[in-house]
DNA sequence: CGACACCTATTCAAGATTGACTAGTTGATA
DNA sequence: TATCAACTAGTCAATCTTGAATAGGTGTCG
């Protein structure tokens, strides 16, 4: 893969990887875990996804491989970044802060079909979306007195929006 | 598919797919495009992507085709709902309508290795990730002047949003 | 009317994603 | 010390996604 070919192709999972990889060696297993534990609330990468982004990162040449056994458990593959990894890490990342691609929301696919429900069920509805929405902000104030985070304030930012919103249109339901 | 394993299962494609036919009797590739042009601010969706829904659905019975032909162009193959669609559709919009799962932020990736940049470098890749999104939030004004339209007020909600926190994130990295 | 660009409609193959499976290790407890 | 649950580590097959290819039709401009 070319450095050129990189511009907006949608590679922060490698970057993620290769990221984390570059703080200490790691193997897949660990890196899985650790994505799920720690930043598993921001971003959804599935362990067999993480080997085989991990198996095409290889291939590329941007981390090697050695096999490393711990006590009699079974081996493992751990990575380490290249320097040509080190050169696309960079790269990565500055074409990943300077360019922005909007999120996609595809939980509001059903406002477009609000239309379709007998009488005024549709707030009601939106209602305990609402509630689920409340609850996981909930958590999250609480997650964040732990100390301030800017992705969990994103997330914060972002659920808070979701329900203004919701009123918003729940208001428009409701007085027609 | 049974009705129970709906829940919860990210078909909001389908729903989409699903609610356009039951408006009216459509094929792949007027939907497709439909999609696209009306919707793709919105939601992504490929034309061989819709093509592979809706196959399944058909395989599933919720949807039913014809061979049509229009003139001498190529047939198409339009879809009509069936009674088990128009169940199964119900289903889904309720389950969708209340139920809520976040977006996901890819882009908030590259802000976990802001630490790997040399110098101040990063609020200066962030400015031009601002620009980008004042960018298509003046796109989007433009539109939400032809008339409300509750979508197209979310996106402009989330975009104010990430610029707020983007705000945010460079004010702490200028003062440290 | 011939050539060329663009529109309609779908299929296909390559690649990405993930739930389920394999296979062993460790630890607790009875 | 036998058993069972939980943890470690990775592979694999089924499914999903999509860029590219196919195969025509229509319009227009000289």
């Amino acid at each position: 893969m070319t450095v050129e070919s990189l511009r907006s192709a949608g590679l922060e999972r490698e970057l993620l990887l290769l990221g984390l990889v570059r703080r200490r060696d790691r193997h897949g297993y660990e890196l899985a875990e650790f994505v799920h534990a720690h930043l598993g609330m921001f971003f959804d990468l599935k362990r067999a996804t993480a080997y085989h982004l991990l198996g095409k990162m290889e291939e590329a040449g941007w981390i090697v491989s050695r096999e490393e056994r711990e006590g009699r458990r079974p081996t493992r593959r751990v990575y380490a970044i290249t320097e040509e990894g080190e050169t696309i890490f960079q790269e990565l990342l500055r074409d990943s802060l300077q360019d922005f691609k909007p999120a996609s929301f595809p939980s509001s696919v059903a406002l477009l079909f609000l239309d379709a429900l007998p009488g005024s069920r549709g707030s009601e509805l939106l209602e305990r979306r609402a509630e689920k929405i409340r609850a996981l902000l909930s958590e999250l104030e609480a997650d964040a007195a732990h100390g301030p985070h800017a992705l969990l304030d994103h997330r914060i930012r972002y659920l808070t929006m979701e329900l203004e919103w919701l009123d918003e249109v729940r208001e428009g339901l409701d007085s027609p």
